[in-house]
DNA sequence: AAGGTTCCATACCCTCGGTACGTACTCTCA
DNA sequence: TGAGAGTACGTACCGAGGGTATGGAACCTT
């Protein structure tokens, strides 16, 4: 069989590109990412254990001793897409995030982008649903920790910063801030009219944060 | 083979009992009781998907041809373990808050029960970790809504009454607000001092409730 | 241009969920 | 009270799917 679908990458760069890529090279990353692709949508769709490596080997035009040759075991696949995906999506809350200064406005913001990525099946079911499970709780905690739990973090150290003196608390807080949010974007990707649902989440953690504010001392 | 384990239950009923149990089902019903147990154990340990049913028959000291007899699929028996699981958990929290009438405070003893039984293994991996996956979002949103978000649906329900006038955000809200218990059970429950996190968590939710006591208008 | 390496296909193995069927035990009823 | 019926299993097997061993073709190096 020869490659007449990886090949488009390469013959699209010009003669005198200085990256040294060899066409081995790029033959072996196009079938690399053509995997990664297919098994996004497979496990989007179906889940990790709903989708078979027959079917996503299918699906990228190869064979399982491709697969096995670029990931050592189906866990490890999605660990990659897992990855893929989480980290793009952090980067674009942070993206809309960093467009303000004031703290207050940074988390209304944040929230916002954050409600419209977990609308995104790609996300939710990779990241939110299968990722826990899949790669065990522990793991996926961590990696949650480096993308958007940590955004969270940030942005809600800010604001407690604002308050004043409720540092001890700070860690409780946004593990509770976080559940709520997370689920708040469940509610609001359920819901048979998203757009309203969004405003009442919006509103009722804009409430919650609101009475925050008006305490004398939170600690 | 004779069946020595399964007859306890039965031996120990008197003579005179008026129950017409038979022999026969007496058996049948300890059988499945003791698969049901195994799978419990078991589930809570590997997970759904880490479990084999020959290791759940082998605990049991049945055969596959038992546990298909009782159960139609592996999948079922993972529902009947996930519902007797769920189903004795919301039933503790349920009589715990019982024990007062004042909204706020059931609200607070209901929180600080909820935090106790999430730190039960059993409870946090097979209703809250494997459950969602394994029945599927949807199938596992609905036993939810029956069980402990109900509980949190009636408890802020009555919350947000006592406030008066915000009944409009009271899905969302409440939506919101159990996300954010579950999440304060997880960080409860990972935390290397659960007793000092659980005082934190259980600050962190009373001044979000405080401080929504002091707004004029919420909704 | 010859050898080595990378990349991938083919064929096979093993675990595990599920099924078909046989059997022993028990309950019912004549 | 014993014979038929039905229940509660055990045993043997199948197929799907994750993973491996092996071979070969294309490519890079020298």
């Amino acid at each position: 069989m020869s490659h007449p679908a990886r090949v488009t990458k390469s013959v699209l760069r010009t003669a005198r590109n200085t990256t040294k890529t060899s066409r081995r090279q790029d033959y072996s990353s196009s079938t690399k990412r053509a995997l990664l692709d297919s098994a996004t949508t497979l496990f989007t769709d179906h889940g990790y254990a709903g989708t078979s490596l027959d079917e996503v080997v299918a699906a990228a035009r190869v064979t399982k001793g491709a697969l096995y040759h670029h990931f050592p075991s189906k866990l490890a696949l999605f660990e990659h897409v897992f990855l893929r995906v989480q980290e793009s999506t952090t980067a674009d809350i942070a993206k809309a995030i960093n467009a303000s200064k004031d703290p207050w406005e940074r988390a209304q913001i944040g929230l916002a982008k954050f409600l419209e990525v977990c609308r995104e099946p790609k996300f939710r079911r990779i990241c939110m649903q299968e990722g826990p499970v899949a790669l065990g709780h522990e793991r996926w905690q961590e990696a949650e920790k480096a993308s958007s739990y940590g955004i969270v973090q940030g942005t809600v150290a800010d604001l407690l910063a604002d308050l004043g003196g409720v540092d001890q608390l700070g860690e409780a807080f946004t593990a509770v801030f976080y559940g709520a949010i997370k689920s708040a974007s469940e509610y609001v990707s359920d819901a048979e009219d998203p757009d309203a649902a969004s405003e009442d989440v919006q509103a009722t953690i804009g409430a919650l944060l609101a009475g925050l504010r008006l305490l004398p001392a939170v600690g």
